[in-house]
DNA sequence: ATGAAAGCGCTAACAC
DNA sequence: GTGTTAGCGCTTTCAT
C-alpha cells in the first residue's frame, strides 16, 4: 500500500507486476470478458500491493465518455433539497454513475462558474435546478455540447428541454382551496420571488382557486421572499402589520411555512387557531412542528429519483425526444388549519 | 458558438483558426506572460467563435497537478453545514480553486466510495468532514498519495494530521457553568454520538463543570441521538417520560435543542421557564426560535475558511509539519435559559 | 485470451 | 514571442 508519493503508480506499471499486458489489465478493471480467472486475481492482487488507484480522467480522456453527473443546486439547507439529493443519489448509484455537487447560493454568476467546471471535466450529464433568470441560452449551450441535462423544478417557457416537476397550479389550487373551504377569504401568499417559475404557477393556483370561489384577491396579500426559514419570519410580520391581516397563510413552501408560524407565536398567536397556515413539499420537519403542517406533497425524493432515471436514459442514449414529467401534488391535511374563528385581532405587540 | 455534437473543438483547433501553435494558444489560456497582446485576443476571438470548453482533465493529466478540492460532508442538511460551507467557498475562491461536494449522510461505505471518486479524478486535496469510526487508515492512505487531507471538527487520537475545530471541552463546559448558575441541579446532555470526538469532548466539558460544582451526574440523563431536529424531538420525549426529569438540557448542538423544544411546546411545557436549554453553533434559527435560543457559538464560517486556507498552503506546499488549529467557543445568552423557576412537573401527556 | 500500438487533449521543455 | 515535440495514463482496434 505505501508506496512514493512523488510517482503515483500506473496501470502499466501494474501489467508489468502481474506479468501481463496494460491492455489485459485494463480490461479486467473495466470488467471485460475476455480474461481468464487467474489472470484477474493476479492483476487485482498487484493492484492492491502497489496501491494503484484508478486515474479516471485519463480514462475519460481516452475514452470520450463520462459515469459522472454533476448536480446543480441553488441551496442545499433545505430537507427539500436533501430529500430530492437521496433520490437522485439512490438511482444513479443503480447505474453506477457517480455525483458531483455544486451550490449556487441562488447566484448567476456562480451558477455560471460551476456549469462552466463540471463542463471542463466532461461530466457525462447534468440534473439542473436553475437560479431564477438563468438564461435558457445556457442551457442550449451545454446541450450543443452533447452532454444532457435534466431541468428540476424550474422549467423554461421553450419546452424543448427535459424537465421534471410538480404540476404547481394544481398544488396552488389544492391549498387554497382548502383554506376557503375551512371559512376564509382573506389568504396571503407569501414567500418565493415572480422570477420563479413555480412561485408563478402556485401565484395561479391561488388565483383559480379565488376565482371559482368568487373571492377577490387583495394584491397587498402576496409578498415575495427567500424561500428560507428567516424570511418566512420576517414575512409573518410584514403581513401581521398590515392595517387589515389575513386569517389565512398559503406559503410558498414548508420551510417558509415555518419560519411564518415562529413568528406568529413570538407574536403570541396560535398558528392554526388565530390564522391557518398551509405549505408545500411536505419536509420531515412539516409533521413535527406545533401545530402539525398541512401542507401539499411535492414527493421530492420521488422526483429526484425520476430525474436520475431520465437523465441516465439520455446517457446511454436510450429516448430521443424531450420529456416534461409532471408529477401530481397531494394534500396532506394535519393541524395547522383548524376552522377559522374569528378575524385576527389587530397586531398586539 | 454552434459545432457538431459528435467532435468537440480541441485547442489545436483553436490555434489553427487563430494562425498560431497548439503551445501558443495553451498560453493564453493559462495566463502565461509571453505572448503579445494581439495574439491573445486573436486567440481568445477564435476560442468564442468555435465555442471550445477547456479540457480540466487533459490538462491536469498532463500537468499531474490539480486546483480542485473535495469536500466530503457528513450530511449538507443542517445550516451548521451550509455556513461551514459558504466560508470554505469563499476562501476557496480567492485561491481560484474549485469545489466538488459530497455527502456522506454518515455512512462509512458512502465516505469510501466517494473518497475513491475524489482520489480517482485527482482531486488537489480534500476536506474532511470524517463519519464516527473513520478508520484512521483511510486518512493515512490519501496522505501517502500525495494529496494533503484537512480534518474539520471530527479528530482523530493521533493529532500526526491538519486539523481544525472547536475546543469541545470548553464548549461543554461554558454550556453547563451557565446552567448550573442558574440554580439546575439536574442537567441532561441530550444528542450526538459516543463515536463521536466532539460529542466526548463535550462531554468532558460537561462532566468538569458538574465537578467543579461538587455536583453529580445522573446517567440515565445522558441520551444519544442523531444531530437532528426529529432525533432532539424524540430525545426529549424520553428525557420528559423519565421517572425523575431533569430541569436543564444541554443540547449536543443547536438543531437537536429546537426539535427538543418542539417537543416541550407540544407538551404543554415553557422552553426557558419548565425547562432551560442551551446548545451548539449558533445557527441563525437560533436567534430566531421562540424562546430565543442561548447557544455555545463555534463559528462555522471562520472555522470553514481557515480549513480552506489551511488546504491551500498544503496544496502549495507552502507549510510542513501538521497543524491543528483550535477555535475558542463563546457562550451566547438569550432566552431559553431564565431563572429556574420549580422542579419540572412530571410528564402531563 | 492476450499483446502491440495508436492516440484522446493538453502542457512544458526546449529551440528558434 | 512563438513553434516543435514528447509524453501524461488510459482505452481500443487489430493482430496473434
Amino acid at each position: 500500500m505505501k508506496q512514493n508519493k512523488s510517482t503515483p503508480v500506473t496501470l502499466l506499471q501494474v501489467a508489468k507486476h502481474a506479468g501481463v499486458s496494460r491492455s489485459t489489465a485494463s480490461y479486467v478493471l473495466s470488467g471485460g470478458p475476455h480474461v481468464s480467472d487467474s489472470t484477474r486475481k493476479k492483476v487485482l492482487e498487484s493492484i492492491r500491493q502497489l496501491g494503484y488507484v484508478y486515474n479516471r480522467s485519463a480514462a475519460n480522456l481516452r475514452s470520450k465518455s463520462s459515469s459522472t453527473v454533476g448536480l446543480v443546486f441553488p441551496d442545499v439547507n433545505n430537507p427539500f433539497y436533501t430529500a430530492l439529493l437521496a433520490g437522485i443519489n439512490q438511482e444513479l448509484n443503480k447505474y453506477n454513475k457517480t455525483v458531483i455537487l455544486g451550490t449556487t447560493f441562488e447566484s448567476l454568476s456562480a451558477q455560471d462558474r460551476l456549469i462552466s467546471t463540471m463542463l471542463e471535466y466532461r461530466v457525462g450529464g447534468i440534473i439542473l435546478f436553475a437560479v431564477p433568470d438563468t438564461p435558457e441560452e445556457l442551457i442550449s449551450r451545454i446541450k450543443h455540447l452533447g452532454i444532457p441535462v435534466v431541468l428540476i423544478n424550474r422549467n423554461f417557457t421553450d419546452l424543448s428541454y427535459d424537465y421534471i416537476g410538480i404540476d404547481n397550479v394544481v398544488a396552488g389550487t389544492l391549498a387554497t382551496n382548502h383554506l376557503i373551504k375551512k371559512g376564509h377569504h382573506r389568504i396571503a401568499f407569501i414567500g418565493g420571488f415572480n422570477q420563479l417559475s413555480s412561485w408563478q404557477e402556485r401565484k395561479q393556483g391561488y388565483k383559480d382557486a379565488h376565482h371559482k370561489a368568487g373571492l377577490e384577491i387583495d394584491s397587498s396579500l402576496i409578498v415575495e421572499g427567500h424561500a428560507t426559514r428567516e424570511s418566512g419570519y420576517e414575512l409573518m410580520d410584514q403581513i401581521l402589520n398590515l392595517p387589515n391581516p389575513p386569517s389565512a397563510a398559503f406559503c410558498y413552501n414548508d420551510i417558509i411555512a415555518i419560519g411564518a408560524m415562529m413568528k406568529l407565536k413570538e407574536r403570541g398567536f396560535t398558528p392554526g387557531h388565530d390564522m391557518a397556515i398551509v405549505g408545500v413539499d411536505d419536509i420531515p420537519e412539516a409533521s413535527i412542528f406545533t401545530p402539525k403542517l398541512t401542507t401539499v406533497s411535492s414527493f421530492p425524493q420521488i422526483r429526484g429519483a425520476r430525474a436520475a432515471k431520465l437523465l441516465n436514459e439520455r446517457m446511454e442514449g436510450l429516448t430521443m425526444n424531450p420529456q416534461s414529467i409532471i408529477v401530481q401534488p397531494e394534500l396532506i391535511i394535519r393541524d395547522s388549519c383548524s376552522y377559522k374563528k374569528e378575524i385576527l385581532p389587530h397586531s398586539t405587540k
